[in-house]
DNA sequence: AAATAATGAAATAAAATTTTAAAATGTGTT
DNA sequence: AACACATTTTAAAATTTTATTTCATTATTT
């Protein structure tokens, strides 16, 4: 339990009058108080300055300030992040819009991490790291993701291929062969487009990797190699940002296993050894 | 989770030689700093206390005593070791790779939540609203955060022009006024194109706002509302995931921000009363 | 060479602590 | 019960310590 508080606690008996209304306040407030000044709760508690101090002394603690951090140091214990689990609603002020959407990304993200499939990983990491070639579609708003991670593999010297347009990446698809790779996203796994891709990879014997949520989809049964994003509780209809985010921290843990697959080559320039400004990305 | 820490350590690159003394001091001995004054701390680090207030301000608390406070907060769930603190190494086996690229950006997610202005953020979101157009641009990498804004404005009827060719962006740009907005993408802040296209936009009284990493850019000095995102710990030049992820989940809020505003109106499109499947993104 | 940024010393402001004197409470004596 | 005396408690004021700002100087960039 608290340290400090269950010291002001035991207290009880022992404290006069004045000192009893402070150690109440405090044990009422103790998050607030960590960032009062003696003044500040000398007011707030109808009392003096000198009470205050007093008070400290009394429990033992030598200043008020000593006082407020060894609070602040107890309060983190009972701090289990504050998890804003709330849905979105329009009443909403914006520090409610920031904690939700943030905790929640952020959750998304711990959640994967968990569920993440190491096997599935490292056969996707081979897969690309020895491929000839790499074909990258992401699905509508995916797209984002199959192109930072195209934007990602040529830097490495990767042969990858992405176009926005399906026509153009269909197009561009009907060349795969077995030594290559498909590598696509989609979320829901149903995409019609994405659908086709995969079957255009079985009939040329090229291997697919497939990046998804659904648990269950057409897509799942034709790809070779599965990459699940954890599920979310969708609040919004717009934007499935959480699992945009998990997709691209996949993404990026690809990428990292490939660089390291190819090891010392390439280790100077991809790890940040001594200047990190030297190279831009934005 | 060792949040002020993980901040200081965020800004390693942003800090002068004598910030860099007090932070390296800080990240040594966090357990004895709780308990000095600006004038003891001064003295150790061989530095001023007025080094040590700009310190705090730096990393964007506002006075020494919160940031011992926060320090303090910290301090006892330093007792597990976090994993993301190591640098991912040739060494690493893919789990250890999951672990670091996934509690970093975790971490980086919670530490821009911590650090996020809401007034800018509020700014940002009034302008868009009630803008007549708004022109997007990323730069480099950054592009799919601007393309991925686009969509989910184009998705509830805000006019947003975005060209993933600069030239044809700067050609879409030159037709701004002041009743457009511009927004611009640049971790670094120091991109050509982006200054080009905020000197326009100077010119032309259209307000701009800014997403960026970097605490000092030429780009900063241009822009009406700056949105920032966390510093990250670089440990990989290529691919700076975690301030994408950040920016995605920025724009996430500025979006929702935007459909509140909206009011009812969009309610029922937009938010997830009841079949969240009905409606992809993929 | 001019502009810009970083720095510490000194001045100022704010906060914490101690001192002090008055008020309240308790104790013993008649 | 009434009084004197001692003890404790208290808050206002004085003092000390700590935090913050200002400003002139030095370093760095452009």
């Amino acid at each position: 339990m608290v340290q400090v508080l269950s010291i002001v606690k035991s207290y009880q008996n022992e404290f006069t009058k004045t000192e009893k209304v402070v150690a109440d306040f405090i044990l009422e407030n103790p998050s607030i108080v960590v960032s009062l000044t003696t003044k500040n709760l000398a007011v707030q508690t109808g009392t003096s300055e000198a009470a205050i101090i007093r008070f400290c002394k009394r429990i033992g603690i030598n200043s008020f300030t000593d006082f407020k951090i060894a609070l602040a140091k107890d309060l983190d214990f009972n701090k289990e992040e504050p998890f804003y689990d709330s849905p979105i609603q329009l009443e909403d002020d914006t520090q409610d819009l920031v904690n939700k959407i943030f905790s929640r990304s952020s959750q998304a993200l711990q959640n994967t991490s968990q569920l993440l499939s190491i096997e599935e990983l490292e056969k996707a990491i081979d897969l690309i790291h020895s491929a000839n070639r790499v074909y990258l579609y992401g699905a509508g708003g995916s797209s984002i993701v199959a192109q930072d991670f195209t934007l990602k593999l040529l830097r490495i010297n990767i042969t990858a291929s992405h176009h926005q347009d399906i026509h153009v990446q269909m197009m561009s698809a009907a060349n795969m062969n077995k030594d290559d790779v498909l590598f696509v996203v989609s979320t829901s796994g149903e995409t019609k487009e994405v659908l086709e891709l995969l079957t255009v990879a079985k009939e040329r014997g090229t291997p697919a990797i497939l990046l998804t949520q659904k648990k269950k989809s057409k897509a799942r049964n034709k790809a070779n190699v599965i990459l699940d994003t954890s599920l979310e509780e969708q609040s919004i209809r717009i934007g499935t940002t959480a699992a945009r985010l998990t997709q691209l921290a996949i993404v990026d843990t690809l990428f990292t296993g490939i660089c390291i697959r190819k090891g010392d080559k390439i280790y100077n320039y991809i790890f940040d050894t001594h200047d990190a400004t030297s190279r831009r990305n934005d």
